[in-house]
DNA sequence: GTAGGGTTAG
């Protein structure tokens, strides 16, 4: 009974547009008056706390001073402010606080905060502003103050909150106050801990807690995924489920962004088929993350078949979906959606022109991308960041415009970042232009020394040009300087199962056969007349000491693995850590031709569709 | 008759 009489005040953001005038509400406000529906406090209360989540704050306010004043009604405001979108309100309602503030009225303060500091660090990829540090800790002070920072709702927000504003010590000390923490606390100190990266801590926790509830494994799981170690997220997966804990959105969210990650499609379309075939409901959030995953296994028209059958779609779809056809070369069709996106009147943020700026790159669209950027001042009024000025660098250098992307660094009004000059030197590169590349690789080194691809990339220019003695130059600047080159690794997925391979490694079980095939795929690609880059290879910095070490690239040995196990006509699918090197590109295009296999290779940032003798990114990457 | 922990884009 009471249930329903609630239903009207409850139901009202979607019974009123979150513009509608103050004659329509109180209309409705009249009418839940007259019938009686508004004679409780806590009736009263719904219908305040209605109207202030949908966005009439305003005539929240009215109502306030109409009845005596009752910490429900407060407190309601409270939450529904703190979890509005503008969560800075709460504070100001909080001074205005009529009555003494409960243990309650924190919980929302507390939960203010955090949605704070959780909006000022995804705006911006600096380290959160000082001002929300030092509110999260006045807002703890103040519950000190009243008394209520002992209520364990209270403690384990404040948890999040330090871990919200990226404030570990404060974190630690937080959790070190609780007396006897529940499962909710110690999961929010799990979440405090891989949220700041440390994920072992968190397993540590979590293994010691009596007992694991489904949150619990989701912290856990999201913790693994966030500093990548996808492969131990989707064990922990296995894991859970032989453990028999209910699987949520929240996890197969998860397992999907680790999917995403190693591109490990097979288990990405498990979870697909996990969804459909239990009719769970494609949530934003979870339809996003579908669609992601495809876009980052290399299968863009599964990609956007999910966009497309979604009904709803926020930033964070629009800007996948973008970022997905740019990555996979299809950059026409990636500014064709953004004018879609912008003709539904969704404001595209930051991240939303990374991707559409990479969209042009791709395709070489210069005079779109320079209209895109200044349309970023200019008609979204957003600042530029230096990943967007390194875009520019980017989309100039690919084409060829060395001259203009000169032009355009020295007309930065900031000071260039690595990100800058890397897209300079790769440019140079691309374009074998070794002077630029030289100056490039002076500036990039003067902010970050030891950036191993840069070092890489400017050897590869000098061998390119048959330089040898500017090549063996790279090389000993490297060993002075202690400059560490990341080990080369491609996956592969097998029946679900994701196989690893390291340069020159014979590790792997079936590796007799992967010699064989080898050396069968040599010999066709010789009877077409293909040629190994010999001198290259001599010279390829990747692996000076191991002889013959180009033909043993990662990427190669996934492939032939790839040749002998997956069946004829299926995709070959390779995802690898750094990018292709000249000579595996020129390779798999021409295994892709004789062999008549696809092939889709995921780079350190792009995609390589090879079919037929070509490959989509038209050889600049 | 109000609360707390886990979920997507670079």
């Amino acid at each position: 009974m009471a249930a329903r009489l609630r239903d009207p005040a409850t139901l009202l953001p979607s019974l009123v547009g979150a513009s509608s005038p103050h004659s329509r509400l109180r209309e409705i406000h009249a009418h839940l008056l007259v019938s009686g529906r508004l004679a409780s406090p806590s009736h009263h209360a719904d219908f305040v706390a209605s109207l202030a989540s949908s966005s009439h704050l305003s005539y929240a306010r009215l109502l306030l001073p109409r009845r005596p004043a009752t910490l429900l009604v407060h407190n309601g405001l409270l939450r529904a402010l703190a979890r509005g979108p503008c969560p800075g309100l709460a504070f100001a309602a909080f001074r205005e606080l009529p009555l003494a503030p409960d243990h309650y009225s924190f919980t929302f303060l507390v939960r203010a905060a955090t949605s704070l500091a959780a909006a000022a660090s995804s705006a911006t990829p600096v380290p959160t502003d000082v001002a929300v540090s030092l509110l999260a800790g006045s807002v703890h002070a103040a519950a000190f103050r009243h008394g209520h920072a002992a209520d364990l709702h209270v403690q384990s927000g404040a948890v999040s909150m330090y871990a919200a504003v990226g404030d570990v010590g404060a974190v630690r000390a937080a959790f070190a106050e609780i007396m006897s923490p529940d499962v909710v606390c110690v999961t929010a100190m799990l979440g405090a801990l891989s949220a700041g990266g440390d994920v072992d801590t968190a397993r540590e926790l979590f293994d010691r807690m009596p007992q694991q509830d489904h949150v619990a494994w989701n912290a856990m799981l999201t913790g693994y995924v966030r500093v990548g170690r996808a492969r131990e997220a989707l064990g922990l997966f296995d894991e859970m489920q032989k453990a028999g804990v209910s699987v949520g959105e929240a996890t197969l969210v998860s397992v999907l962004t680790a999917c995403a990650q190693m591109g490990a499609l097979e288990r990405g379309m498990w979870v697909h088929s996990y969804v459909c075939s239990r009719g769970m409901r494609v949530s934003v959030t979870l339809g996003t993350a579908l669609l992601d995953m495809y876009s980052k296994c290399g299968v863009v028209t599964m990609a956007m078949e999910v966009f497309e059958s979604m009904t709803e779609r926020n930033i964070y779809t629009w800007t996948s979906a973008l970022s997905g056809l740019a990555m996979n070369g299809m950059g026409e069709e990636c500014l064709e959606l953004f004018k879609r996106m912008e003709s539904t009147g969704m404001e595209p943020n930051g991240v939303t022109f990374v991707a559409v700026l990479r969209g042009c790159s791709v395709a070489g669209l210069v005079e779109e991308g320079r209209a895109c950027f200044d349309s970023m001042k200019d008609k979204h009024k957003a600042e530029p960041w230096l990943e967007h000025y390194g875009c520019m660098v980017d989309l100039y250098g690919r084409a060829g415009c060395l001259d203009d992307a000169v032009n355009f660094i020295n007309s930065m009004p900031v000071e260039p970042h690595e990100g800058v000059w890397g897209a300079l030197l790769n440019a140079s590169r691309i374009h074998n232009n070794a002077d630029l590349g030289k100056h490039a690789m002076y500036k990039l080194t003067k902010i970050e020394s030891k950036n191993d691809a840069a070092h890489v990339l400017l050897s590869n220019i000098y061998a390119e040009s048959h330089n040898w003695k500017g090549v063996s130059k790279v090389r000993n600047m490297m060993k002075s300087k202690g400059v560490k080159k990341v080990p080369g690794c491609s996956a592969i997925e097998v029946d679900g199962k994701v196989h690893e391979f390291f340069v020159g490694s014979k590790s792997h079980p079936r590796y007799k056969d992967i010699e064989t095939m080898l050396a069968g795929m040599s010999h066709k690609l010789r009877l077409q007349g293909y040629t190994a880059n010999t001198k290259e290879v001599l010279f390829d910095i990747e692996e000076e000491e191991k002889e013959g070490a180009i033909s043993l690239h990662s990427e190669k040995l996934a492939l032939a693995f790839g040749l002998i196990t997956l069946p004829e006509g299926t995709v070959i699918r390779i995802v690898k850590n750094l990018r292709v090197c000249k000579d595996c590109h020129d390779y798999t295009k021409m295994i892709s031709k004789v062999f008549d296999r696809e092939i889709v290779m995921r780079d350190r940032n792009r995609f390589h569709h090879f079919k037929h003798g070509a490959c989509s990114c038209r050889d600049y990457w």
